[in-house]
DNA sequence: AACAAATATGAATAATGAATCACCATTCAG
DNA sequence: CTGAATGGTGATTCATTATTCATATTTGTT
């Protein structure tokens, strides 16, 4: 439940099935087309989502994309940003609360496979995005990667992080999220779920890096 | 220099300029189309890299295009793992003689972005595979994936990584293929060379990881 | 030299799909 | 109630390109 639409709710108290404003409608066709998009973009990929195709899954006629969005490509550069927001806040949630950092780490890691195993179209829609959809890919990338350093730089304050210092975060993010996306590339595509096996090599591995002692100055 | 063709060398004594047979011209025109293509794909992308393009940059006429490939998506499927021969040899001399496993692992990750500064194109070749030729990268990743896990075993027998096992290590080459990758997303396009402070950042990460001590059982 | 086979050429074909547009339907302000 | 205005429709236009093919050129052989 992406982008909560603050349409025109001048007296939205009671929510008994009144008939929808024209804006309603407006903003539930605009989000049917995302909807659309989404499983359309992620089941045969970018370059093989016609305009057709999306508005036949959203069950409106071609010529009224347009209507919603200038270009074919304009709705692509909105489509992962405005997923994005989910994956980010599911993550955000199940992170929460954690003791330390790696506990985070496990806890997001796995959380993002679980987003992922809900969402078998997101894999796609993110990494062709680097190609069909640039802007949106960049605007993705920035929006997590700056609250995947915030929460790191919690736990360098912390002191779980010895060897590392305020200059490292961001190339350590970098990391992690890509071996999100390689492990999924490898791994992840069958049934969804990442084997075990992977998930603990995974855990090992960024343990040590994470948690290795300061080197001498 | 890719694949040496042994097109009919009968007597190949006196380099001299002779006048060449017709299957050297063959051989010739082929691989100045899997250059002009890897010249197109790297600056246009695969998606717009149209056979046209490709046969212009090659100084061939369009039609000659299909004598030495059935369809475009042929020539798709057989540019990144010709090219990728070239990666994997070229680190893999690189490599040649290292010490240890993290003296290797910091000789092959740094000789990864000077390939990548010398063809600028590769990347993208690489990364747009994953989507408009999928078995040209699986192709790829298999070829490249192979040996990296012989090259750590050679460590793991060694003792370079002790809290490892046979287990580990394909999932470990994974996270290290991942780390170049998303590395060079974010920092390595422009000049084509990776910040030193990314660098060391990295080669931190990757000691903490790879050199820690066992954990109890 | 002369011919057959192999290659090269690029205009023509055919498919695809984004975007437009002239027109119909519904909503809502006054 | 009424008539803009907003939203919806889908056939049509238009551009782009992969691929084919009839023809021309080059090569290797006798």
């Amino acid at each position: 439940m992406p982008t909560s639409n603050i349409a025109s709710d001048a007296q939205s108290k009671p929510a008994a099935t009144r008939r929808p404003t024209r804006a309603e409608k407006a903003a539930a066709t605009r989000q049917g087309l995302i909807e659309a998009a989404a499983g359309v973009v992620g089941e045969f990929g970018y370059a093989d989502a016609s305009v057709a195709r999306i508005t036949a899954r959203a069950n409106i006629a071609l010529g009224t994309f347009y209507n919603y969005f200038e270009t074919r490509q304009a709705l692509f550069d909105t489509l992962l940003p405005e997923l994005g927001q989910d994956l980010i806040a599911f993550v955000g949630d199940r992170v929460r609360g954690s003791r330390d950092t790696l506990e985070m780490e496990e806890r997001g890691f796995r959380a993002f496979f679980e987003y992922l195993a809900a969402n078998p179209g997101f894999y796609r829609i993110l990494n062709e995005a680097e190609t069909m959809a640039p802007k949106a890919h960049h605007k993705h990338f920035q929006a997590l990667a700056i609250r995947y350093v915030a929460a790191l730089r919690i736990g360098l304050a912390r002191g779980d992080m010895p060897a590392y210092s305020e200059d490292d975060l961001e190339t350590v993010v970098y990391l992690l999220m890509a071996a999100r996306s390689y492990l999924t590339l490898r791994y992840g595509l069958a049934g969804g779920k990442l084997p075990e096996n992977v998930v603990e090599t995974y855990i090992k591995f960024v343990r040590g890096a994470l948690s290795q002692r300061a080197p001498a100055p």
